[in-house]
DNA sequence: ATCAAATCGATAAAATTTTACCCGTATCTT
DNA sequence: AAGATACGGGTAAAATTTTATCGATTTGAT
């Protein structure tokens, strides 16, 4: 019944190969043909897609509208969701300036920081607001999910605050492991953790190509 | 011998707790104490950390120095790594601007875009480059990685030109799945991987709270 | 009309990752 | 000095995720 998380991280990478197949005129794509182009294993893919209950038809492929609108679904991006910004420096700036959430579902709202220096300035179609507006305009306007972009020392406190203020969802982009109630669902985008995968694959790829050299300095 | 890729995505939470305890002063740490600071399972931590081969003492914990002088070198951040990034967009310039790469034996040392009315602005210390003047760039400072930020239907062609040029590692913030040949490591960080995470588990938490209040209704 | 090729779906095997369990050891308390 | 406690380490079990296998179905070609 629950769908795991892995296959939920690759669902957006369907999503963006099924809206350019659909753009480009097609009606059917096989999981073969998907995990060409993801670099998956075709199994893989009919596993994932089989989650949702979707059915394809042997030697065709998926509707590609009844996947796109499946995993959307799954996804909870058919609705779109309000989310404000706590912390306007070079990252939140960047990401309220950003306008591909709409396709996620997501619409940014607002943004806020401390800086008096920075409140009432703007960031991109946004006017940055006091952090004492906060509480206000997270009841007045129901939201649920917020971005926090502030410094890793900061992190916790803003994070409480705006747990006391009613959020419920956290998307954390500081790099700090956050401790929140449990009916609070935080998810941390990291680019340490990021990087760190590829620090690691790459020595590893550089150590064997230097094996291949030595290898080949033999014959 | 080679160590699991979650361990390696949990290191780099291990290290900053790590320094946060050296700098209170502290000498020893166990993984229990990790754990609790990071909401991991104790278990967990210890095996993550036997990896390394590192061995602790039973009612003490593990000397953190130690601990973080190995992760540090397996995760290859001991030596700082010089990296250029391509697209002096919004997130492009948020990295160029972003000064805790260091921690990760990255640095960053030019920003490239195609964009005429970009080339010679400055952004963060940098000034932005023209496309043309990258190959010559990449050999003559022997670069090995680079951080594309384009948007994702110019990607693939940054990344073949990247490739082309000797590039080694690509860390894609574009929203595409790269193809590269095989001795080239690419990793993508997708905000709406990271995003999809939040938004499925945030539904079924209020899914459950929604369930919650109904049974108390009941009562 | 028959056969080959492509693909799906279900089940099971393999691989990976997480968690449990038990024992030994160092420290602290009384 | 004895015993309780906190913890590490090793082995094994459990859970999760990925991959393989095989039969069934649809299409297109001969």
């Amino acid at each position: 019944m629950s769908i795991p998380i892995p296959t939920i991280k690759r669902f957006p990478s369907y999503l963006r190969i099924l809206n350019q197949a659909k753009d480009a005129g097609k009606k059917y794509i096989s999981a073969t043909n998907l995990a060409e182009e993801l670099g998956l294993n075709p199994i893989q893919v009919r596993k994932d897609i089989s989650s949702t209950g979707i059915e394809g038809k042997p030697k065709i492929g998926f509707d590609i509208e009844e996947l796109i609108h499946y995993i959307t679904h799954v996804l909870g991006w058919d609705n779109t969701t309000d989310a404000l910004i706590v912390g306007a420096g070079n990252l939140g700036s960047a990401i309220a300036r950003y306008d591909g959430f709409a396709s996620y579902g997501l619409k940014i709202v607002a943004i806020f920081d401390k800086s008096t220096e920075k409140i009432g300035t703007s960031v991109g179609s946004f006017t940055v607001k006091s952090m004492e507006s906060l509480n206000r305009f997270i009841m007045e306007n129901r939201i649920s999910i917020a971005v926090i972009t502030v410094p890793a020392i900061q992190a916790q406190a803003v994070c409480d605050l705006l747990v006391k203020c009613g959020i419920r969802g956290i998307w954390n982009f500081a790099p700090k492991d956050l401790k929140v109630p449990e009916s609070v669902v935080v998810q941390r985008t990291d680019l340490a953790t990021s990087f760190a995968v590829l620090s690691v694959k790459l020595s590893k790829k550089l150590a064997e190509s230097d094996d291949l050299d030595s290898d080949e300095d033999m014959i």
